[in-house]
DNA sequence: TTATTTGCAAACCTTTTGCCAGCAG
DNA sequence: CTGCTGGCAAAAGGTTTGCAAATAA
């Protein structure tokens, strides 16, 4: 364990979850001689050694978390916001696919796409709003 | 509706699922002078048009299809694979998340993540090997 | 003619690779 | 010495943009 790999997980247990770029900055702001090559591959070398996963949360790049942040992600494909549940909720939908298809699903490490509740109503004022326009 | 409009679409329709760079090569199979960047351009204007949607399968590049293919995707991060299950699994946890988080679920826009099945035995049977070693 | 669409080339961003130097066993 | 590690620069993969020619309204 070099001290660059201990800066990365450090930055990694402080983001909590981050992607490379992420991580790479944050390492960058107390050792900015960190190149951030050395932040890929010390970010493969733990996941390697299961110290770390990665998550990929839909559009853009995967963001790695260490293990035992186990829980589910809901992202908003309309504003981008992420949001966090408990894994609990996957745990009928795990089931049911391991015995329908053999799928052993590990919940974490993708994300759930759909509307948060901002955009779920904001969507449904624009459509309010397009009814109405048309009525007039 | 240009021509090279219609080839992007139709090569959807016949590929199911595909890449920008897949549905690039199969229009270029008939139409080589299509460039990728039409390819490109075309599937943001049908998305925007709701004619086509995209997928994000976890690793590399988005897939696009058809609207109306809606099926839920499990990648198996182990090898690869992508299997497909009806959208009917999600229906309780769809239910669980709308009432816990206000949160609309797609699930027909994110994969889902696990082992299939071929690797669960064959990690499995890996396991066993190495417990058999240890004993040895 | 005016707006739209296409093709090409180049830019862009993120990630990976090759290579040399430095450090540790 | 030998092998692993880190830094730099360059390459690679996927996507986007600027521009001018072609096309359509």
């Amino acid at each position: 364990m070099t001290p660059q790999r201990q800066l990365v997980l450090d930055a990694l247990l402080e983001l909590e979850h981050a992607t490379p770029e992420q991580v790479c900055h944050h390492v960058q702001r107390t050792t900015p001689t960190v190149n951030i090559t050395t932040v890929y591959r010390t970010l493969e070398l733990l996941e390697e050694l299961s110290v770390i996963r990665h998550t990929h949360l839909g559009h853009g790049a995967p963001t790695y978390s260490v293990d035992g942040h186990e829980h589910v992600h809901l992202v908003c494909h309309r504003c981008g916001r992420v949001d966090e549940t408990d894994i609990e909720v996957m745990s009928e939908l795990c089931g049911t696919l391991r015995a329908a298809h053999g799928f052993a699903l590990d919940a974490t490490h993708l994300a759930l796409s759909g509307t948060c509740e901002p955009c779920t109503r904001a969507k449904a004022a624009e459509n309010t709003q397009r009814a109405q326009e048309g009525q007039a």
